[in-house]
DNA sequence: CTAAACTTTCAATACTTTCTGAAAGTTTAT
DNA sequence: ATAAACTTTCAGAAAGTATTGAAAGTTTAG
C-alpha cells in the first residue's frame, strides 16, 4: 500500500470513529488529517483535501476547538488563519474522557440523584424502581472518580498502575 | 418527586444516554424500562408504556437482543413472549464494553495494522504519518488489552485493583 | 477611509436514521 | 386443517443531521 492510499484509508476510518465517539464523520476527518500533518493547516487545505465546503470545514474546525483538541496558530507574515490538532495521543483522550464526562456523564449522574429522592410507595414496581436507581448511582459515581482520576493522572502513572493490573 | 415522575425522567434519561452510547433512543428507553420492570415485559407493554408503534418496539427489542443485555423469558401458561434485562449492572458494563470492543476498535485496529505497513518515501508528510500512525496503534492495541481484562474480570477483582488507584 | 483578504452565518437542500402500520409470516390450540 | 394469537418484515413517512454556498460580517494593509 502506498502512502496517498494509506492517508486516505485512515482518515476515512477515523471520520467512521468520530462517529462512535460524540464527533461526526466530518469532524473526525478533519483530526485526523490535522495529527498526521507536519505542519498547521488552513481552511482552504482542509477544504480541498476533504472535498467539503466552506461552511462546513469552518463549522467542524470550531466544534474541534469546542472539543479542544484543535487549535489556532498564526504564522509569522500570513493573514490566514492555521490550525494544528494535539499530537499527544495521552492528551487527546484525556480530553476526549473530560468532554464525554461533562456531556454524558454529569447530566444522567444528575438524573439519578434527583429521581433517587424521588417518594417509594408501596408497591413492587416502586420498589424495585428505587433499588435500580440506588445502584446505578453507585455505579455512576464510581465511574466518574475513575474517569476523574484518568482525567488528572500523568502518562507513566497511570500506566504503570494499569500495566500491573493487565500483569 | 412522585414515582411516576421519576419514572418517565429516568427513561427519557436512560434514552438520550443510549443514542451516545451506540444504542439509539429506543433502545435505551426500552432498556430502561425492563431494568426497573420487577416482571417481564411483553411487546405490548413496552409498546404501551412508551406509545411506540408495533414495529418500532420489535425492531428495537431484537436489537437489544443482538447485543447480548435483553432476554426473552417464557411465562408458564403464556403464549406471548416477554422481555427482561440484565439487571446486574457489572455485567451490563462488561457485555457493553464487549460489544463496543468489537463495533469500534476493532476496525480502527486493523486499519491501523494495514496503514502500518504502508511504504514511506521520504517527504515530510509521510514520515509524520508513519510516526502518527504508529503512535496511534501502540495506544489502540494497549486500549484493546485494558478492555479485555476488564471484559473478563470478577467485579471485585477489578474494583479492588480500580479501587487502589482512586486511592 | 477603502478595498481586499479572510471568517462566519444561515436558509435551503441533501442525506441518514428512525418510526409507523399494515401485510405477510409463524406458531399453537383445538 | 383452520383460525386465532402472536411475531416479523418492510415500504413509505417523518424526524433528525450534515452540507452547501452565497451573503453578511470582520480584520488588515495601505
Amino acid at each position: 500500500m502506498k502512502y496517498t492510499e494509506a492517508k486516505q484509508e485512515l482518515i476515512q476510518a477515523w471520520g467512521n470513529l468520530g462517529s462512535s465517539w460524540g464527533l461526526n464523520k466530518t469532524m473526525g476527518q478533519i483530526h485526523a488529517l490535522l495529527m498526521i500533518s507536519p505542519k498547521p493547516l488552513s481552511t482552504e487545505d482542509i477544504m480541498e483535501e476533504l472535498s467539503i465546503s466552506r461552511g462546513n470545514a469552518n463549522m467542524n474546525i470550531r466544534a474541534l476547538m469546542d472539543w479542544g483538541i484543535v487549535s489556532k496558530v498564526a504564522l509569522p507574515g500570513e493573514r490566514k488563519e492555521y490550525f494544528k490538532s494535539e499530537k499527544d495521543i495521552w492528551a487527546l483522550a484525556r480530553q476526549v474522557a473530560r468532554e464525554r464526562r461533562k456531556r454524558e456523564l454529569e447530566p444522567i449522574l444528575k438524573v439519578l440523584k434527583e429521581v433517587n429522592e424521588a417518594q417509594t410507595d408501596s408497591s413492587d414496581e416502586s420498589k424495585e424502581f428505587k433499588k435500580v436507581v440506588k445502584e446505578l448511582k453507585n455505579f455512576a459515581e464510581k465511574s466518574d472518580n475513575l474517569l476523574e482520576t484518568f482525567i488528572k493522572a500523568e502518562e507513566s502513572w497511570f500506566w504503570n498502575t494499569v500495566l500491573k493490573m493487565m500483569k
